[in-house]
DNA sequence: GTCTATAGAAAGATAGAC
DNA sequence: GTCTATCTTTCTATAGAC
């Protein structure tokens, strides 16, 4: 064959690069699937050799996002820093909110994996409720979200700092939840 | 005149009000003009007659939407029971982010309204930072997207709560920077 | 496997009747 | 002011050359 296998796995490697960042960037109706092929400099025709539609290709490029994929590292601080970078992507909620159950499934699914991930993550030095992941997850997911609107920089700088910061204690200072308003410091 | 300026206004705010259902659930590129004129029972050529785009539509829609809208109400329980409610809408960021100039000010300007609202709200009892106001806004944001995400109603339930408490704490407690992890109970 | 060309559908916006 | 009809653009997806 004219095309070699490891070179088709290539072109399908950037096109799941290409639409990460421009889905994360623009939201999946605002990003067509001419945007995503110029961006790797290739043409429409082609990308149908790949995917079948615009939909399977969202759902394979969210399951390799920070949100969706599992990595091996499993201390909070690092994937906090991994998540809430503003080089990194996120996909949104929007997107999902009236899409197609298996797309609404992933990002459902997505969110529960890494509200669990930072819940294991925790629990090696400290008691983590399940409310407090999940608070801290939201918070994630809305500070990526915001931070992709604005132009501000200091806006976008504060309020991924802290949120990291914020995040942390959620989690590793074991929450807010009314137990620890009588934590008290050296208790630890 | 056949129709009387009531008469235009009435009509002009049903367009706002299934404008700002239907921009909410499903993002600003999924949802088309005549969607939003179906679902006031109109159509779509009457939609030119009062507003000259539908990026305008956004914009006023977003403004009276309560992340963009002052309220009345004065304190943080009543502001995030406002905010964290199923029934009520969020607009997402995903839509700003690459929208025109002036859509993408209005969220970040919704934004910071919420956060120097709920901060201002905060200090009447008790220290709020800057920064514990921002991350409690993100925390918001995120729990709204994730909540129109998903299906699954225990999540959505356990998710708004949490996050309706963390926030609490987090406007209300002074937040969870440095300082304040040497914050003894009765202290306050 | 990737290209060009195009079919078919959807959506933003306008024109003109009433 | 609201309607129907339509123009124009954009986009998903397919067909066929190479």
């Amino acid at each position: 064959m004219r095309y070699s296998r490891q070179q088709k796995s290539m072109t399908r490697s950037r096109i799941l690069a290409s639409a990460g960042r421009l889905f994360a960037a623009r939201g999946f109706a605002a990003t067509s699937i001419d945007d995503i092929m110029c961006d790797c400099e290739l043409t429409r025709g082609g990308f149908y050799a790949h995917f079948s539609s615009k939909s399977e290709l969202y759902c394979e490029a969210m399951g390799r996002q920070p949100l969706g994929a599992p990595t091996p590292v499993d201390d909070v601080e690092a994937v906090l820093n991994a998540c809430l970078n503003p080089e990194r992507l996120a996909f949104f909620a929007t997107d999902v909110a009236s899409g197609e159950p298996g797309v609404r499934m992933a990002y459902a699914g997505a969110f529960k994996n890494l509200s669990a991930r930072l819940r294991d993550c925790a629990r090696r030095s400290t008691h983590c409720s399940e409310e407090s992941a999940l608070s801290a997850t939201a918070m994630i997911v809305g500070a990526l979200a915001v931070a992709h609107t604005t132009d501000d920089t200091d806006l976008r700088r504060n309020l991924l700092r802290s949120c990291r910061e914020h995040a942390k204690v959620l989690l590793e200072g074991g929450g807010f939840s009314a137990p620890l308003l009588f934590w008290a410091p050296g208790a630890e």
